[in-house]
DNA sequence: AAAAATAGAATGAATGTTCATTTTTGTCAA
DNA sequence: TTGACAAAAATGAACATTCATTCTATTTTT
């Protein structure tokens, strides 16, 4: 028996200190200007555990890709789970995004700025991945319902999300100095405003209201 | 006098010959997936020749960048000048953007779709470049005389364009079908209902009023 | 002892860059 | 107009470097 504890008592996995180096180096330095090299430095294993793990560089990023769309896909769930109405969900989804930007910073760099083509030659789309899809078919449960004007569903989804998504890329570059939440209000009355049909307003007007208020003393 | 014309009158110049098979062919394969050696074949010059006016693959791409950049520029001040109020040009702008989305793919692309971090580190963002500071300073003017609701100028500016440079690039990806302008009006609308004063939407309702039924037809 | 995991030096292909050489262009005197 | 000559431009083979990957020896685990 030695005399001392062993100095790391349970070290994290390999394949997670290899994911997490991956994830922090591509979003720092962007996946080409990243090599092998500077993952096993950083990541403290070898290059041979490396490919054992993943196959090599390419494998690196798709393994991230896949993890990160799924953590954005359970976010989804959660949200329609907890949420009735479309709307309520669309709203949710952005408001737990902001929150992401925020605590998760490195995952939605991933998601907002990466290039994913880089590394997925070939392969659908990231608009086309499970929670995007996901996202679209509320978009079109709300149009269904009612509850938004009629549109396209790629449209009505680029309307609904396009500013929130441009905020987040400006509070990701540093361009934004207030965390996202405090623009939720701002965001959601102009929004809605423009986008629900009066049938759908009415029945949260007290709401709604509520919020114009409290972005009047913006 | 020889029998014959020369076969090649005026062949195009040779650093826009550069350029242009340049700007392909990042749009089509990404930067770091284009090697010197494949511009040199596209534009049909030599390496040397390449070094000699660019001073190597980053040149061409920043000497793209400014070109582009400029033309960006350029469009702007175009619709200063043809329009009077700030909502009016913000409105033109999107819509130019739009119409230069369907004729001139590659430069939309290049300007909404590359990462320009690759090319020019430690750079200002493209969002520091004039064309973008003079966007944000129309926005500016609109809060200012009253047109559009109070909020802090890159949040507004985000919910103005954040829609519309989604549907760019949803366009650019073969997502979106029909060419964006049919998608003006639905933009258009749901724009100003949310962020319009009522000051100024009362100035041009009936403009928006005509707008808000051929949507409606949709 | 067998199997699995890890280590890292060696390999080779890809690719950005250099530079000696050739071609073109412009100028001026015969 | 011609020819000579110099400056500028263009060429592309050769070079140097970077970097993903392979492979075998070693260690750890079962």
């Amino acid at each position: 028996m030695p005399y001392l504890k062993r100095l790391a008592p349970s070290p994290e996995p390999i394949d997670c200190r290899i994911l997490t180096a991956a994830l922090d180096l591509f979003v720092e330095k962007g996946y080409h200007m990243v090599s092998i090299h500077e993952v096993q430095k950083q990541a403290d294993v070898s290059i041979g555990s490396i490919y054992r793990h993943f196959g090599g560089k390419e494998g690196i990023a798709k393994a991230l890709y896949s993890h990160i769309l799924n953590e954005i896909d359970e976010l989804i769930d959660g949200v329609t789970k907890e949420f009735d109405t479309p709307i309520e969900q669309l709203e949710e989804i952005i408001k737990q995004l902001f929150e992401h930007t925020e605590t998760h910073h490195q995952i939605i760099s991933f998601v907002f700025h990466a290039k994913h083509t880089d590394f997925i030659p070939n392969e659908p789309l990231m608009c086309d991945a499970t929670p995007f899809i996901k996202i679209r078919e509320i978009t079109s449960k709300a149009i269904e319902r009612g509850d938004l004007r009629d549109a396209d569903t790629w449209v009505a989804t680029s309307l609904i999300f396009g500013g929130a998504i441009r905020l987040i890329q400006l509070r990701l570059d540093g361009l934004i100095e207030k965390p996202l939440v405090n623009y939720i209000d701002v965001l959601m009355s102009s929004l809605w405003h423009g986008l629900k049909t009066k049938h759908a307003a009415s029945a949260t007007s007290v709401k709604t209201e509520e919020k114009m208020n409290s972005v009047a003393v913006l």
